[in-house]
DNA sequence: ATAACCTATGTGCATTTTACATATATATAT
DNA sequence: ATATATATATGTAAAATGCACATAGGTTAT
């Protein structure tokens, strides 16, 4: 094996620069947990509402197969709404379960904002202590 | 307690909760450009100081292949270096691109912090944007 | 009436991201 | 020689995401 030959695989640079948007994994799911917090709704209005949080260009496949999953994952329930003219809406509500969820996540997003602050403390310019410096800059 | 019980309960979810925890996408890549920007280093070596920043348990595979397509990105270059024992380690050093693209990160991650300060100003019960209210209990 | 449109929910599929397991190679200590 | 620590890398599967498309009820204009 030579190493050093190995080096010339790293060609073919410059492509497109992926994502660069800081957006948390699963962000929906607290987003909508939260709205259905404050008052039951359906997935047609929680998408309008989402868009508050960084979803502006939402699409409703998205929203709709994550609300399936949160049913079955039990933190949430739903029921059909058809008193009403127009087509019928899946009204959800969220569960004792999922008000536990939401506390987690909470939790976590406050850990993870520590952890942010870390991450600026070192990007304006001013280390936490840590180990030697290789340019010996003062 | 029966757990089993409580599952087909909860409707029937197959599966374990998704992860809850708060962490943006591709967070690996801003950490590493961020450490790089300090010194030069190599995967393992990286893989220590990305613990402080979430990656506790990271599998070495994850942040080898990251780094590899941040080079192809162009936001890194390496090289090898074999003039000391052990085995040789490929060293990263950020380039101008990889800067730009640091800050442009900075900038996106600021602009989330300050979404999740209106999801936690919503979820600690004080409302979000003035709708003329006045019991704004400080 | 029916066509066009808005509301409302949903599936299919490809890509991207992430996780986990495994493989390879070099040097050092025993 | 074998075990261990260092160091890098691939293979594969699962999960998350994005985009396109499908279905259907009701309203409005013609």
């Amino acid at each position: 094996m030579n190493n050093e030959e190995r080096e010339r695989e790293a060609g073919g640079r410059e492509r497109e620069l992926r994502g660069v948007e800081a957006r948390p994994r699963n962000w929906l799911v607290p987003v909508i947990l939260l709205s259905l917090r404050e008052w039951n709704s359906y997935g047609y209005e929680l998408m309008e509402r989402a868009s508050a949080f960084g979803f502006e260009a939402m699409n409703p496949g998205t929203l709709y197969r994550t609300l399936r999953q949160m049913e079955k994952d039990g933190i949430v329930e739903s029921s059909w709404e058809t008193s009403r003219g127009g087509p019928a809406r899946r009204m959800y509500t969220i569960t004792d379960t999922g008000r536990a969820y939401l506390d987690f996540w909470a939790k976590s997003l406050e850990q993870y904002q520590h952890t942010m602050d870390n991450f600026f403390r070192l990007y304006t310019g001013r280390p936490l202590q840590d180990k030697n410096d290789e340019e010996s800059s003062e």
